[in-house]
DNA sequence: TTAGGGTTAG
């Protein structure tokens, strides 16, 4: 009955906007199932969900109610619209339901996230009791739900449920098995299903390396220095099978490096040759996915990450068919390498020239661009487009938008962000505005901020436990930040990095307890790096501890051997101490190996304007009264008992 | 009808 009321209503629809349509005019002339058919393909492609509707209530005029190829296509349009309930009440409608139309609206149900829905139906047709039983179909759909659940108790009893069916012989449910448990972190089970298939085409492949690169290594950073993810790689090419698109896509952004972090992938003579590979086939490959930009925004991706950014731009620039994605890559690139004023040329240049909208990655990606380079009025500007857009309450968006006004020196905003427009806050959101109470030294707010995650059920990590012993740090805060710090190691499941030991040992130094930083670095679980060293140095300058400082000095010499900023700083600091025999003993080692140091530069965009000063450097219009400005400040920090460093002070005003 | 790949944030 129900079911009825609601046909009745969308006949009515149709009655009402229909008859002064082309699509009136077109039915009649031809056989009605091809034409409703035509339209509901086109009512996709259209994005119209009233021509959906329109053909529902026009099936139902013409008496096509049963007819089971228009029935698949109305449930696979109302599912594509989101409207799963129409598509179930199709089914319903249908007096002998097929295998096939179950399948229909459990990819429907699947599709749309409603996966307690999916395996409902799916537990009916295993009945195969008032609904016909699964077939093949089924577990390919039924296996990929599973595996998006990301549950591998529930990925291992659909898969006896379909062992015990034999249907885990087919080639494509093996593959979709593969993806499940892949996705459920079971990369065991996901290599052995592979292993134990009868027949291996290249999509089997490509499941099983992605399954392999998830077990090897964390595909940002590019692979470790194991060849067994290649070795396995080159198992498809023995096998006789050609990469597809697919495969590339999948093994190209495991070649980038991290060019940000200075660390260059050893990979990227594998990418040189993947490139290699895609010329030689381009028009195979790019058959097979319709489009050049897919391959060309790996490609880019890579070269930029691995510093190679030119050549990314030579790939997008070549590109026939530049999507938001392509745009969005080579903005990315441009950033990730530091070339801010090319990336906001790229974000307007790919409105007017391709017309495209930037999407809400597009902006994510060159705020970062509006922190380091165009400043608060630049990330307005892009808040302000993302408001016009309705993109200003998506989370990634808020997140990067938090950390830009934090980073333009603006906590307000960044708290306005949090507080309002970031509606579903995940970590990152709370790490973001914690890391900016930590760089503006708000070690309270910061305090308050992380209690109220960890109440509101949101686990610490790394990254955001150093924002907070940062923001410690800065605030004087030192029982507070030993505190959390034994707490999240205690609690939850982080392990100490450098960077926490190295926030841990500058709050130590900072605040005076340099023997118990020392005790600390003897004891800390991590091997202690340049920053350790570093934090030690400047804490033990500080409180004007000379035996400590060399000792650190030592160290951080011995691990940085070439670099003559630690030769300087020590060198300034036997100076200020009228050691004039060691700054000698020190100049002589910096000769010998050959070092000089680099003037060191900082610059400051003042309306628009770019001013850089080097050391010593005078060459400003208004360099008498900016230096007549820092002897002012100088004398200001001594008269409240801070030393400014009289070394660097030396340094700056010589 | 079924599986797999692209740009993003602390």
């Amino acid at each position: 009955m129900i079911a009825l009321l609601r046909i009745s209503s969308l006949t009515n629809i149709f009655k009402s906007t229909y008859t002064s349509s082309f699509i009136h005019n077109f039915v009649p002339t031809i056989d009605p199932s091809d034409s409703l058919l035509y339209f509901l393909l086109l009512s996709v492609e259209s994005q119209s969900l009233k021509l959906t509707q329109q053909c529902h209530a026009q099936v139902h005029r013409v008496g096509l109610s049963q007819h089971p190829l228009i029935a698949q296509k109305l449930i696979i349009s109302y599912s594509h619209f989101k409207h799963t309930d129409d598509s179930q009440l199709v089914l319903d409608t249908i007096l002998l339901k097929s295998t096939h139309l179950c399948n229909s609206l459990l990819n429907g149900f699947a599709k749309n996230g409603l996966f307690s829905k999916s395996f409902k139906l799916f537990r009916i047709m295993s009945d195969a009791t008032s609904l016909p039983p699964a077939d093949e179909f089924t577990f390919s759909i039924i296996f990929k739900a599973a595996g998006d659940i990301g549950d591998v108790l529930c990925g291992k009893m659909v898969h006896g449920s379909g062992i015990k069916n034999g249907f885990v012989l087919d080639t494509v449910v093996c593959n979709s098995l593969i993806t499940m448990y892949s996705k459920c972190g079971s990369i065991d089970n996901s290599l052995k299903v592979f292993d134990e298939m009868l027949h291996k085409n290249v999509s089997s492949w490509n499941a099983a390396i992605l399954s392999y690169a998830n077990l090897n290594s964390d595909k940002r950073n590019g692979f470790s220095d194991n060849n067994e993810l290649w070795e396995f790689v080159k198992g498809m090419q023995n096998e006789g099978l050609k990469f597809d698109a697919y495969t590339i896509s999948i093994l190209l952004p495991l070649c980038g490096g991290d060019v940000k972090n200075g660390n260059c992938s050893k990979n990227l003579g594998y990418g040189r040759e993947l490139h290699c590979y895609i010329v030689k086939y381009w028009l195979d490959l790019c058959s097979g996915s319709g489009s050049d930009a897919h391959l060309g925004c790996c490609l880019i991706d890579m070269y930029s990450k691995s510093g190679g950014v030119d050549i990314g731009r030579r790939i997008f620039d070549r590109l026939k068919n530049r999507n938001v994605f392509a745009w969005t890559a080579m903005i990315n690139g441009y950033v990730h390498c530091g070339h801010y004023n090319e990336a906001l040329c790229l974000l307007r240049e790919m409105q007017w020239r391709d017309q495209l909208e930037p999407n809400k990655v597009s902006l994510v990606s060159v705020l970062p661009a509006c922190s380091s380079f165009a400043g608060l009025t630049g990330g307005k500007q892009i808040h302000g487009f993302a408001i016009r857009r309705e993109l200003s309450h998506e989370v990634s968006l808020c997140n990067a938008l938090i950390d830009m006004y934090s980073k333009c020196g603006s906590l307000n905003n960044a708290r306005r962000v949090f507080d309002y427009d970031c509606i579903k806050k995940d970590a990152i959101s709370w790490s973001s505005m914690i890391c900016g109470y930590g760089l503006h030294g708000k070690g309270r707010e910061a305090l308050v901020l992380f209690d109220e995650m960890l109440q509101n059920g949101i686990q610490p990590d790394t990254i955001m436990v150093v924002g907070f012993l940062s923001a410690c740090c800065k605030s004087g805060l030192i029982n507070e930040g030993i505190k959390i710090y034994d707490y999240v190691l205690n609690n939850y499941d982080i392990k100490p990095t450098l960077e926490m030991c190295s926030c841990m040992v500058d709050m130590l130094g900072r605040s005076g307890q340099l023997d118990r930083a020392l005790d600390f670095i003897k004891s800390m679980p991590v091997e202690p790096g340049p920053s350790i060293w570093g934090a030690l140095v400047s804490a033990s300058a500080l409180h004007e501890n000379s035996e400590m400082r060399d000792l650190a000095y030592k160290f951080l010499i011995q691990m940085e051997p070439e670099n003559s900023s630690n030769y300087i700083s020590l060198s300034n600091q036997y100076a200020a101490s009228k050691q004039w025999d060691n700054v000698a003993e020190v100049r002589k080692a910096m000769k010998e190996r050959g070092l000089r140091k680099l003037p060191g530069c900082s610059w400051i965009t003042i309306h628009s304007v770019t001013h850089s000063f080097f050391v010593a450097d005078k060459s400003h219009p208004c360099s008498g009264m900016i230096y007549r400005m820092l002897n002012e400040l100088g004398l200001s920090m001594k008269l409240y008992g801070r030393n400014p460093g009289s070394a660097y002070m030396m340094e700056v005003l010589e």
